[in-house]
RNA sequence: GCCGGUGUGUCGGAAUUGGCAGACGAGACAGACUCAAAAUCUGUUAUCCGCAAGGGUGUGUGGGUUCGAGUCCCACCACCGGCACCA
């Protein structure tokens, strides 16, 4: 017999499923569809490492899998090629990042190859092709027709020494990455999405949908709904009113002050009437330096100022309490303004206890003096006049019916989840497809004018304004109004990276339309993806985003489906063997070519599998590579006790069902590795036996399968089973055959195991009783004791309690 | 800080979801083969006491529920992911 050489037959197998086009997926309504989705990577410009062939292994092993089972399987891959780092490197290197692009593309695509994962290459993609792009801003523009686009003011960080916006990123402890300078929040007029529009549905139609349980939560608590009250305050002596958010209006008597965000309003409106101006405005300042995070941080030291002469009175109470300005007060969250009640709240409860504001208690069940008692469920309303002696959730609902009949407050419900800002100042990303012109307004680009593309640039630096480099090329940014024709300028801002992925999987299914981003018949025929995996990274981020635009493409008729993906899986991270992330400065990046050269993409695959769990990150580790090495070349070596034989071997016949059971079992519920673990012990029972009929190793190989396709395609050629393997059909377990007649029952007593009694699975706790007592060491536990009770669980164990 | 998650031998991990903790793999040790080494094959391998039979202890820490807890409940500690312009 050859020895085994990954190398050899692992081409030779990429190629022949090449060129028998076997992955290539058609609209075929006589079978079932799968749509199989991994998340496309970022081409960067080191090429893969160990962690992207996880996932795309485990949904390899699905979409073969289904393949078996007679499904129409796609199984699709593309790139998400826009993006900072790209930029970047165009910056440093001076060369244009659509050849940057270019090239990274080709090696990913290269080293996806050389694993042999089934991805249908004709349906491949790229964010930045300009087919690709069209698409994009024509779907932008769908949202702007509909009034979701909007422009609104909103910061950007600003380094005050580079004169460039940065992304939060490349901000560290408030100075800029590159140079260390300062960086200040700058306000910018920028593009948003109406996302919160859909904060319900992005909620509840999570029912409807099979995600892991922590994705669901995740996404639930990310958009933050709560359900509350919005109450007006009046500024003392004057028509003004102050608005606050709150979601418990019960503890309305108990509020001694009130807190407005320093950017609030108010403050400018009142500017003459104000006694502290100047110091308002101090506090401003610094407070523009932090982010959101560093603001609302509980943990840290409480810092305002109180507003003099301005004062607001209590709606409830008709007393007059204190106005002060805080950090941890948002514009962007609720009104910008909350009524602080410090016996019942954290923040309110510190920040009254700096400044010496006063506490009050309004729900009975708590100690104030020591903290804020917050317990809702709990607690009975007091100090409250008419709202004294109920229970909170009563209390909500006769405070909100006063407020209401009063005209001083409705009902209302706030969202943690903010818009979307759609703006980059950037070059490497897909342009706005808009116009403005002083006369029209905001004017789409017209369909048959896309893509707008990039213009060549000598820097793609942004300017030192703060605006994007497209805003220095007038040829580009000068233009007519499509709509009256006059002169007119283009959008300079480009869009997210996050764009293009909000909708490439329904690309993949139509890629080379050039009449619509995808036909309605694709879309009817593939949507939804019926099993999407990829990072927890992407939970709060890529997948609401792409899930919010699909739901937005369903409402105008787009698509045919509420939910793009009908299941959401998550897998860990591969860490360095040193247990820390991979990364190049590290120096614990593994890259897969070599391991592929070295070990073969057999190995690779089956390693990644076999790791550990799925869903959690683990270590890389060389000594577990060559262990799954080793696996893969005892079953190249089942060939050498191969027998004729067309049925199971008697003896292993249990074992063979077991294994068919539980692989294809763990195949769909990512647990690889125990399926792995399975197929390592049916073929060390293979040996153990010294033989090995036809029959059992075709089960086995195709069992395997999924996870090595090359070498068990190669030795079913081999040893001249009929066909090729990659056309066969998933086996089938008899479940009978699964349970074993005699099994080894663990006998307990008082929960401790004193005793293994072989036993006929069948047999009566009686019989199993009998046979337990004549047991020597069981019998030493319960001589001169009384059995009190016993408990027999058929199958599983008996425990006799005695005292 | 907030939200989500994780914690089991020397290491990666397994445990039919409340029923024999440590499957499978790695590492280590011993043996076979070899002039020798590598590769391969065989055996041992949580820990303590014991010649053995067997027994004690043991799933991050402390408590609880139960005939029985890695699994459920309460409190705490450590680590990981996300925090809206990285992807």
């Amino acid at each position: 017999m050859r020895e085994y050489s990954p190398n050899e037959i692992e081409k030779k197998w990429q190629n022949i499923w090449d060129e028998k086009e076997i992955y290539k997926t058609e609209i075929d309504k006589s079978k079932p569809k799968y749509y199989a989705l991994v998340e496309f990577p970022y081409p960067s410009a080191n090429g893969l490492h160990v962690g992207h062939p996880r996932p795309y292994t485990a949904m390899d092993i699905v979409a073969r899998k289904r393949r078996y089972e007679g499904y129409n399987v796609l199984f699709p891959m593309g790139w998400d090629a826009f993006g900072l780092p790209t930029e970047n490197f165009a910056i440093k290197n001076k060369i244009h990042p659509a050849i940057v692009t270019e090239k990274n593309i080709e090696r990913f695509k290269s080293q996806l190859k050389s694993i042999g994962f089934s991805f249908d290459w004709s349906k491949e993609i790229s964010t930045t092709d300009p087919k690709y792009v069209k698409w994009t801003q024509w779907l932008f523009l769908k949202f702007h027709e509909h009034g979701l686009a909007y422009k609104h003011e909103m910061p950007i960080n600003w380094c005050t020494s580079c004169k460039i916006g940065l992304a939060n990123e490349e901000v560290v402890n408030n100075a800029c990455e590159r140079c260390g300078g300062e960086v200040v929040q700058k306000i910018k007029n920028q593009w948003m999405l109406k996302i919160t529009e859909y904060a319900d549905r992005l909620i509840d139609d999570l029912d409807d949908v099979d995600f892991i349980e922590r994705v669901k939560l995740q996404q639930k608590n990310w958009i933050g709904r709560s359900i509350g009250m919005e109450i007006d305050f009046k500024v003392t002596n004057k028509e003004e009113k102050l608005r606050v958010f709150t979601t418990r209006p019960d503890t309305i008597f108990g509020s001694t002050y009130m807190v407005i965000a320093a950017e609030h309003p108010l403050i400018e409106k009142y500017k003459d009437e104000i006694g502290n101006y100047d110091e308002l405005m101090n506090y401003k300042e610094t407070v523009a330096k932090k982010s959101d995070f560093e603001r609302t941080e509980l943990s840290k030291e409480k810092t305002g100022v109180e507003i003099k002469g301005l004062t607001a009175t209590n709606p409830a109470t008709g007393k007059e309490i204190p106005i002060w300005i805080s950090d941890y007060v948002l514009m962007s969250y609720g009104t910008g303004a909350i009524m602080a009640v410090p016996g019942h709240d954290e923040r309110d409860w510190e920040f009254a206890n700096k400044f010496g504001l006063p506490i009050v208690e309004v729900i009975s069940g708590g100690d104030i003096k020591k903290e804020a008692y917050t317990d809702s469920e709990n607690g009975i309303v007091v100090n409250s006049d008419f709202l004294n002696g109920l229970e909170v959730e009563e209390a909500k609902e006769v405070i909100s019916k006063w407020l209401e009949e009063r005209n001083l407050g409705e009902k209302k419900t706030n969202y943690k989840l903010r818009d979307w800002v759609f703006s980059r100042q950037r070059y490497w990303g897909e342009p706005i497809p808009l116009i403005h012109c002083d006369d029209c307004g905001w004017v789409p680009v017209p369909e048959a004018d896309l893509p707008v593309m990039l213009p060549d640039v000598e820097n793609y630096e942004p300017t030192e304004n703060g605006e994007s480099p497209l805003a220095n090329i007038d040829e580009w940014v000068n233009t007519t109004c499509p709509s009256c024709g006059k002169a007119a300028k283009r959008e300079t801002d480009t869009m997210p990276n996050w764009a293009g992925s909000s909708w490439y999987f329904l690309r993949y299914i139509d890629p080379d339309n050039d009449k619509e981003f995808a036909s309605k018949e694709a879309i009817d025929y593939w949507m939804n993806v019926d099993w999407y995996n990829g990072g927890m990274e992407h939970t709060t981020l890529h997948l609401l985003y792409s899930r919010f635009w699909h739901k937005f493409f369903y409402d105008i008729g787009l698509v045919s489906t509420k939910e793009p993906y009908q299941k959401r899986t998550s897998h860990g991270m591969i860490l360095g063997d040193n247990n820390e992330k991979m990364s190049k400065s590290r120096g614990n990046v593994v890259n897969p070519d070599d391991i592929v050269r070295d070990f073969g993409a057999d190995t690779l695959r089956t390693y990644e599998m076999f790791i550990g769990d799925f869903e959690k990150s683990a270590p890389w580790s060389e000594n577990g590579v060559m262990g799954c090495r080793r696996f893969l070349e005892r079953v190249w070596k089942l060939q050498e006790i191969l027998v004729e034989g067309d049925n199971y071997t008697k003896d292993l016949e249990s074992s063979i069902h077991k294994a068919i059971k539980k692989v294809t079992e763990d195949f769909e519920t990512l647990k690889f590795n125990t399926a792995i673990a399975t197929l390592m012990s049916l073929s060390n029972e293979f040996n153990d036996c010294g033989s090995v009929t036809k029959k059992d190793l075709a089960t086995f190989l195709i069992l395997l399968n999924p996870v090595a396709p090359h070498i068990t395609e190669e030795i079913w050629q081999e040893i001249g089973l009929e066909g090729f393997l990659h056309d066969t059909t998933w086996p089938k377990y008899d479940e009978a055959k699964t349970k074993d007649q005699v099994i080894q029952m663990p006998i307990q007593v008082n929960g401790k195991v004193r005793g293994t009694i072989e036993i006929n699975v069948d047999d009566t706790q009686d019989k199993i009783k009998e046979k337990a007592l004549q047991d020597e060491n069981i019998m030493r536990f319960i001589e001169e004791k009384s059995i009190i009770k016993e408990i027999f669980v058929p199958g599983k164990i008996y425990n006799i309690v005695v005292r």
